[in-house]
DNA sequence: TAGGTACTAATAGTAGGTACTAGTACATAA
DNA sequence: TTATGTACTAGTACCTACTATTAGTACCTA
């Protein structure tokens, strides 16, 4: 199928295919590019690809479990509540990661810091379903990966079930970033579908 | 360690721990329970538990390579782009699902909408670098697990650097959210901090 | 006492290797 | 021409973690 290719050339592909499929043995290797066991076995051995069996064990160990997945998703998002007086305020924190940044900037994307905002803020509310009708945000410095934001909410004013929040996100004792959000609360009774 | 166990015990105990920890193999279950190798194999086979290999394969088979789960995230956050005019307009499509829901409500939260919104405007900016500034968002009717948000960005105005863009969101011709959004761009030679 | 359960022991065979030795074909340098 | 090196093949001994099977013991129960 692949015969007659160079050493180096074959190697190459070889690196790539285990990548693309960890599962391969040495045998359907061999097969596939119509040469020996052998020969395979002395190609993994020169680029360091350690055998099927414990690929597929480095393949399974990384692999977070559906929770796992989960919770970091929640915690990338939301970030980590660690403050709330139901009502009033609420401060969480996020670590920014790598894979929160633009391309090659390294600076963190705008929606993760208004993800963080506008969860704590919902988050402070106390009724059982809050909704965000109107936001208003202002991106004042950029986050670079790796900081922790600090995120504080407090509800500034209440009319019915309208709530003016304020929330502030410092790195540093510096702020980043600030909005107000109008949230609107329901008791889960009347199951409005609109919002204004 | 776990010796005098009865059967039954003992096995729903194997079951959990092999749930927990696929890695472990019959030898190592043997000696953690102090008995013979060939009771923890008639164990597995009552239990239909496959061999250590075997399960570690199935661990590695439905472990998402690192680039489904990229690709995943930005599905889910960032949306589809499936049509742009660089400097001028652009479309995007995000198919909500249960993931992006609050808890019971079946309503999608709201920082995922603005995700993408957000994405899109800083996609149809025609420099290396673009950042959000300010941003006035609002949320006109709760969306629905399900629902496909179709979202449409334009820019309105340019001064030097400074882009006024405005997105709508549409869930079946209906608009659910509209944003103002204030975009700064950076051709990365100077590398700003601030963007005010 | 026979039968069943729970467990142990041992053997043959398997996949997918490692580690090693040996040998061939071919090219290139002294 | 000979020597050396490379690329490759072949084969053996050994390993782990099994499967499948047979055989046997201890103990309880009807």
């Amino acid at each position: 199928m692949n015969q007659n290719l160079k050493k180096s050339e074959r190697q190459k592909r070889i690196e790539g295919q285990l990548r693309e499929n960890p599962f391969l043995s040495d045998r359907k290797l061999a097969e596939i590019y119509g040469i020996s066991i052998q020969t395979i076995r002395l190609d993994r051995l020169e680029m360091r690809i350690p055998e099927m069996r414990e690929r597929i064990v480095q393949v399974a160990k990384n692999t977070p479990t559906l929770d796992k997945v989960k919770s970091l998703k929640k915690d990338e998002i939301i970030g980590e509540l660690i403050d709330i007086e139901l009502g009033k305020n609420g401060i969480a924190i996020l670590n920014t990661t790598k894979r929160m940044i633009f391309g090659r900037t390294g600076i963190v994307r705008s929606h993760y810091i208004f993800s963080l905002a506008d969860s704590l803020a919902i988050s402070i509310i106390d009724a059982k379903i809050a909704l965000t009708g109107l936001a208003r945000l202002r991106y004042k410095k950029p986050v670079y990966a790796g900081q922790t934001l600090i995120a504080k909410a407090r509800i500034a004013r209440k009319k019915n079930n309208k709530y003016l929040v304020s929330v502030h996100v410092k790195v540093n004792q510096e702020e980043v970033f600030n909005a107000k959000l109008i949230v609107f609360s329901f008791e889960d009774k009347k199951k409005k579908r609109g919002i204004k």
